[in-house]
RNA sequence: GGCGGAGUAGCCAAGGGGCAAGGCAAGGCUCUGCAAAAGCCUCAUUCGUGGGUUCGAGUCCCACCUCCGCCUCCA
């Protein structure tokens, strides 16, 4: 991939900033997971999703990606809940967390590298309190310990406040000592019946920002690249952190770079928990393929808010099948010439070739004579690379994604070979070269297509023949532990769907197997179907072709006659 | 009130000083036994409103209007 300079917005400094990582060919990541006491919503698939991407393009540029995912494991919320349920807090957030990675897994998220839980790193805590005490940063107060804002000056640069402005908003509890308003918790005691750990100040339990600092510092080191989240963490999760990092370590910069994810709204409302307005990650994926919802999600920029409601998905759809549909055709025609994973195509930049080839055409019916593919191809590539170098620019990254489809359908539609012979072409220039010209150009894109659209991006599915007629692998349907490490094969490259059909965490209660094997022998009785109507076709008994075509049709089997035979796939509602 | 962000075609959405990407929808057409799919063409003298800077402004400046986020848990 060529090496476009890399360039993002950065919270800190409110503008665009050249990425240089702090170990040259190492980017090290921290995000801010979730408190796991109910369902994942869209709302938490957002940012998992955009740093996924984020992750897969460092990675496809050729660097190495530390990423690190924190869990809050410990809070209120989850006391409350675990309280309302009768089971013991760590437990209830377990048991979210791993729901939360089953909802990820489906929607192809990869596994982070760690998933460090809060009440596992209780001494690490411990210690950055007792530090930050030490150094006069942070004072107790009643089995609290509070870290003092007015000890960090550069407090309140992130979110562009002054001290005199935060107060202002500020509240405080009722008996809290704070000794000023916007002083925060780094420890807090336990009331009675609350999990609770040991401290030089009695048993208690963290405060909510202090982890992140913990973890974060404890697994990617000080100065690490990039820490990301949700923008609604700016203030004051992220301030918070700042401070309590920088004042610990009194070696700044806690973090590079800060990178937020904008939120995604509801009938111009945040989704969110409180607001009870949310949709999870699970009734979406009873809908909708794990790719379309990611190509949702991607086809506006991270920062803008992402206006979620059934009609806005709805009307996403049909232009994500056209680079579906597209996808699978390229499948089919190029069958096993198309690796099941593309090669690093090299510099496969508008070489002399493909000029000479665009300037001796002759006439300018572009339907008979197409715009050689290998140009489109190198141009999407460049597009796609320029995009996402500047500012993670998904949108227009995809749109590079539909113009190779176009460039793709024409060169198909102009009478190409088959995957079956070279020579075969029924319209176009006539002579072999050509179409053997052609087959390279669809050779190239199909690599880009799944270098861009399924490897980094995740929004087609590594099998799009599987995917359009419902059938593949089993359903991922239980999470793995958080413990657990990711499967060898996920490391490097993710093809999104080979695990993940639609169905996915939905079809948790599905018997996955038979549903399978009934899968595969819809396949070959659909087939089978599709032999006889060929038949038919061939005789011209067209009452019989169209019967099986509208029989199969009633039953949800969409069949469409290509000139590279017929093709078919389900229905989706 | 303070801080941050947004208003671009019927809808979604890029762009961000040089005469408006992409997608959906709509209309016309081509291919096809028919259909579907695909392709071609049409679809914003105009970027919330009013001023200003400039040879030139969605793009910069000022004011105003509307909306959203944060300031409390939040991805």
């Amino acid at each position: 991939m060529p090496a476009e300079a890399l360039r993002f917005y950065d919270t800190l400094t409110r503008r665009k900033v050249e990425f240089v990582p702090r170990d040259p060919g190492r980017v090290s990541i921290y995000a801010c997971g979730v408190t796991p006491y109910d369902d994942s919503h869209l709302g938490h698939a957002r940012p998992a999703i955009f740093f996924d991407v984020v992750r897969r393009y460092l990675t496809a540029r050729g660097w190495q990606v530390r990423y690190v995912q924190n869990f809050t494991d410990i809070d209120d919320k989850i006391i409350a809940r675990a309280a309302k349920e009768g089971v013991p807090p760590l437990e209830l957030s377990a048991r979210y967390a791993d729901r939360y990675l089953a909802a990820m897994d489906a929607l192809g998220v990869k596994r982070a590298d760690a998933y460090p839980k809060v009440s596992e790193h209780i001494p690490l805590i411990l210690e950055m309190v007792q530090k930050l005490v030490e150094k006069g940063h942070a004072y107790v107060g009643g089995g609290d310990v509070y870290f003092s804002v007015e000890s960090f000056p550069a407090y309140g640069r992130l979110s562009g406040q002054r001290l005199e402005e935060i107060v202002a908003g500020a509240r405080v509890e009722v008996g809290e000592e704070k000794r000023h308003p916007a002083d925060f918790a780094l420890w807090k005691a336990a009331k009675p019946g609350e999990p609770a750990w040991e401290s030089p100040w009695g048993p208690g339990r963290p405060g909510w920002h202090i982890e992140c600092s913990a973890m974060s510092l404890h697994y990617l080191g000080n100065h690490f690249d990039i820490h990301g989240g949700g923008i609604d963490l700016v203030f004051p999760h992220h301030e918070n952190e700042i401070a309590q990092s920088e004042a610990y370590t009194g070696d700044p910069p806690f973090v590079r770079h800060w990178l937020h994810n904008g939120l995604v709204t509801t009938k111009a409302e945040k989704m969110s928990k409180s607001l009870g307005n949310f949709t999870t990650v699970e009734a979406i994926l009873k809908d909708f393929p794990p790719e379309f919802v990611r190509y949702f999600l991607l086809s506006v920029h991270y920062r803008s808010p992402v206006a979620f409601s059934p009609e806005a998905l709805a009307a996403s759809r049909r232009g994500w099948e056209r680079l579906l549909l597209t996808w699978y055709e390229l499948n089919r025609r190029l069958g096993t010439a198309l690796p099941g994973r593309a090669q690093r195509t090299g510099e496969t930049g508008e070489t002399r070739d493909t000029r000479e080839t665009r300037e001796t055409r002759e006439g300018d019916n572009l339907l008979v004579n197409p715009e050689p593919l290998e140009l489109s191809v190198a141009q999407a590539r460049e597009t796609f690379d320029r995009a996402m170098a500047d500012d993670w620019n998904t949108p227009v990254a995809i749109s590079a994604l539909f113009d190779l489809a176009r460039a793709v359908n024409l060169a198909l539609q102009a009478g190409l070979p088959t995957a079956a012979g070279a020579g075969a072409t029924t319209g176009g220039r006539p002579g072999p070269e050509a179409g053997d010209n052609v087959a390279a150009g669809l050779l190239l894109a199909g690599e880009l297509f799944r270098e861009l659209a399924v490897d980094i991006l995740g929004i087609l599915p590594g099998d799009p023949e599987a995917a359009v007629k419902g059938i593949g692998p089993a359903t991922v349907t239980t999470a793995r532990p958080v413990s657990e490490p990711a499967p060898a094969g996920a490391a490097g490259e993710a093809p999104v769907s080979a695990r993940a059909t639609p169905a996915a965490v939905a079809a948790a209660t599905a018997p996955a197997a038979a549903a399978v094997a009934e899968s595969g022998l819809v396949e070959q009785l659909v087939d089978l179907l599709l032999e006889v109507r060929e038949e038919a076709r061939r005789r011209r008994d067209f009452a019989q072709a169209d019967r099986i075509r509208n029989r199969l049709g009633e039953l949800g089997i969409v069949v469409e006659d290509t000139t590279a035979g017929p093709r078919w796939r389900r229905r989706r509602e």
